[in-house]
DNA sequence: GATACTTGTGAATAAGTATTCATGTAACGG
DNA sequence: CCGTTACATGAATACTTATTCACAAGTATC
């Protein structure tokens, strides 16, 4: 009926608490054993949260091999500069992208060079998933 | 003020709209060239939005190499049967996961390789970030 | 068939979030 | 200075979403 909480508390993997019902005590354990730590999944679903939304993707790959101020950034990918400002900010807070000031326009690339790699494999992916017919069924 | 639209809108390229403000016009096209497609960057941000949450993170990182049934997903991950329950459709929808039917439990099995792949990069990323201290600052 | 067990699902709801508008601030030009 | 440009930021708000509760549906066991 609620929804109590979000993040910061489902982190924990709970080895102390009563765990439900478990069938295969087992695999329960294989996959605990297996599981990033809280840490990590934090990050990870911190990093993917952000390049879950199209405009933050758009603005990484828009900067892909090249530096674009503001209001370039917002022309490229199709919004205002405020919005783009707005998440351009998280960005910078992730260590995605870093700012260079020139004047009075400040001069965006992208922070991580593993990101790029990240957004390369997905897009073969998505790219295969089209191919074989099976994205959407 | 308001946010009248989020999704199905800005994923266009908006090549024919008035694009308020160039400087770069050479940088610009160049950003709209290299651009996925409206479906590439609305396909990969739906991925990333689904691991983007630390369940259904951890739900795919238990069911790695191995298959489990809906009540050890749920110990493993620390919630309810119900959340997980509604979490694993999600994850059906998009194809990321599949289901075996045996007896009353089902038996839910990764559906795709490339999200590991994914994942795996991902956590390299997340372990080579700590180790460079510019994770959280 | 009745009952217990496992999972799916719908409604409710609280938390989260992306955009817009308005405004602030720094840099440059007059 | 004063206005303009380029960007940042805070508040407002509409939209999204993850979990919980309650219950339904299917299956095995008695």
């Amino acid at each position: 009926m609620a929804r109590p909480r979000k993040i910061d508390q489902i982190t924990e993997s709970r080895d102390d608490a009563c765990e439900d019902r478990i069938v295969h005590v087992d695999a329960v354990r294989e996959a605990r054993v297996g599981m990033p730590s809280a840490h990590e999944v934090a990050s990870l679903s911190a990093m993917f949260s952000i390049l879950g939304d199209p405009t933050r993707l758009r603005i990484i790959a828009a900067l892909r091999g090249r530096e674009m101020c503001v209001c370039d950034i917002a022309a490229s990918v199709g919004q205002s500069e405020s919005a783009v400002s707005h998440q351009l900010r998280v960005l910078r807070e992730q260590n995605l992208v870093r700012a260079r000031k020139n004047g009075r326009r400040r001069y965006y690339v992208l922070d991580d060079e593993h990101v790029e790699d990240v957004i390369r494999m997905a897009l073969a992916h998505v790219a295969h998933e089209d191919g074989e017919g099976s994205v959407s069924e």
